[in-house]
Parts: C-alpha cells; structure tokens; sequence
DNA sequence: ATAAAGCCTCCAGTAACAGGAGGGTCAACC
DNA sequence: GGTTGACCCTCCTGTTACTGGAGGCTTTAT
C-alpha cells in the first residue's frame, strides 16, 4: 500500500490532483489509515496513469469516467471506446481548424505591420474595421 | 445613445458579455439613465466590436486591455502591437503543434481499433500501457 | 390599468485544478 | 522524552470569461 506521495511519485501526478480525483469519485483510494491517510494499490496506480494518458489527449473528466468503466468492464466491446474516440476526434479536428485559421490571419496581420514608430498598424486597423479576410 | 440592448444588436455581443465588460473595466458604458441604465454609443460600440475581434483571435481580457489602450492612444507605435501579436503567434503555434501531435497519435488508435464486438481495444490498451509511440 | 419586455444588482456555477491556512501524524535523532 | 522536519488532512479561495437565474424596478404598448 503507497502514500499519497508516492502514488504521487510513481505517476508524475501532483498530490493536490491526485486528491481532486479522490474527491471526485474519479479514482478512489483504495483506503484510508487510521489517521486518515489516503491508501493506494498497483490497481490504483494503474488507473491513475489511465487517466492521466486519456487527458493528455484532452478527454475530459467526465470522458475519463466513461472510459475507465469501459476500461473497468472486462467484457466491453471496443465498438462503444471507439465511439467515443471518434467523436472526440472531431472535436479535436474542429478545434485545429479553427486554431489554424486564426494563425494565419494573425501571421498575416503582423507581416501586414512595419513595426516601427509610426502609429499606424494594420493590426490595430484590422480588429477596428470589422471581419477581415487574410489575403496577402 | 443605445440601450444595452441596442448595443448588443449592433455588436453580436451578448447582454450579459457586455455588462461584465463594463463590470471589468474593459468597455465601460458611456453613462446611465437617471434609472440606472446603460447607455453605449458609437464610439463604446466601435470599441465593443474591437474586443470581440480580439477575443476571436484568443487574446484574453487583459490583453485586450493592453491592445485597447494601445487603440486608443493615437501616437502610439506599431512596433508595440506587433511584439503583443508576435509573442500570442508563438503561443498559438505551439498550441497548434500540441494540438495535431494529438490528433494524429488519437487518429492511429482509432485506425487501430476494429470497433466491433470483441473486448480487445488498443485505445484502452495504449491508455493503460503507457506512452506511446504513435507509429501505424 | 396592466401586461410584456427590458433593465438593474447580486449570487451561484462552470473545468480542473493550484495555493495556502491551520492543524494532526509519523519517523528519526539527541 | 522532546523536538525537528516531512508528510498528511480538510477547508477556503482564486483562476478565466463568462452564463443562468432570482428578485425587483422601469419603460413601453395596449
């Protein structure tokens, strides 16, 4: 049985996230010492680092919860975790395009700008007048 | 003069998105009503529609403080403006590049996974292994 | 006169924690 | 046996940029 501390070392999770999932029913202790002292096992560790893989890929908490009782469930069919992946993965691509888009006209504005002393900017202009379109 | 209302007409901002703006000091409403109402006019309008455009590029309030007063004062240099633009282009580009990495590591488990009825998924597996290495 | 629409302020909630206060616990060392 | 220091606990606040709602005026239209 592992401290707090040392879940907390062996999954490179903080302390304080650690207990947040705790509180959350996200991944439970698996006990508590007489003092208090919240207890964790290998099972634990494991869907710690579960969980922490799944939200690099931005699911979120909510999503992990999901996850980890399909994880949990023994006999789930892949099709459902699938499911879920490809939905996220068009949010993922929804976000990207959008991410993108706002770069280039963003790059295109500041190329657009001398830079100098002169108070007149192409940026400045560009949130003043209205949508723009990046062209050149 | 233009009532709350009128203004979020105008600008596509929602009611309550321009009384926190007044609330936070970013766009205050030219004055009141002897009731206590909100009155905009085409200046605090033209100044609404700009931070809309500057939160649609990502920059967050406090930025849009910073590029507002720069908006305002009419000797300022362009260099400034340029630097805030260019230091959110590094930002948005790493963001980007988190973002794809993502999306293709996400894209190869998904490609991987048969999504039928069998328990077996490499999605849950690459959860519950470790890091992986997002080769086909 | 009254009803609907619009305005106000204040409070709570969102996501996913981080930081800190105040206080108990544990192992080691002198 | 006392004390230091590391570790643990709970509870509270703060973060970002709003959104929703309660309770209660004001204005406009019928």
């Amino acid at each position: 049985m592992l401290t707090i501390n040392d879940a907390s070392k062996r999954t490179n999770l903080p302390v304080k996230t650690i207990r947040y999932y705790d509180e959350v029913g996200l991944v439970m202790a698996t006990g508590r010492t007489p003092a208090g002292y919240r207890l964790y096992d290998d099972r634990s560790c494991q869907k710690l680092g579960f969980v922490q893989r799944a939200r690099q890929f931005n699911f979120s908490i909510e999503e992990c919860r999901e996850l980890l009782s399909l994880y949990e469930d023994h006999g789930r069919p892949s099709r459902d975790v699938k499911k879920i992946t490809l939905s996220k993965l068009t949010l993922l691509q929804r976000q990207l395009d959008d991410l993108t888009t706002l770069t280039l006209e963003l790059q295109t504005l500041a190329n657009q700008c001398t830079g100098d002393d002169r108070p007149d900017c192409p940026i400045l202009n560009a949130f003043s007048a209205g949508p723009l379109d990046a062209e050149a």
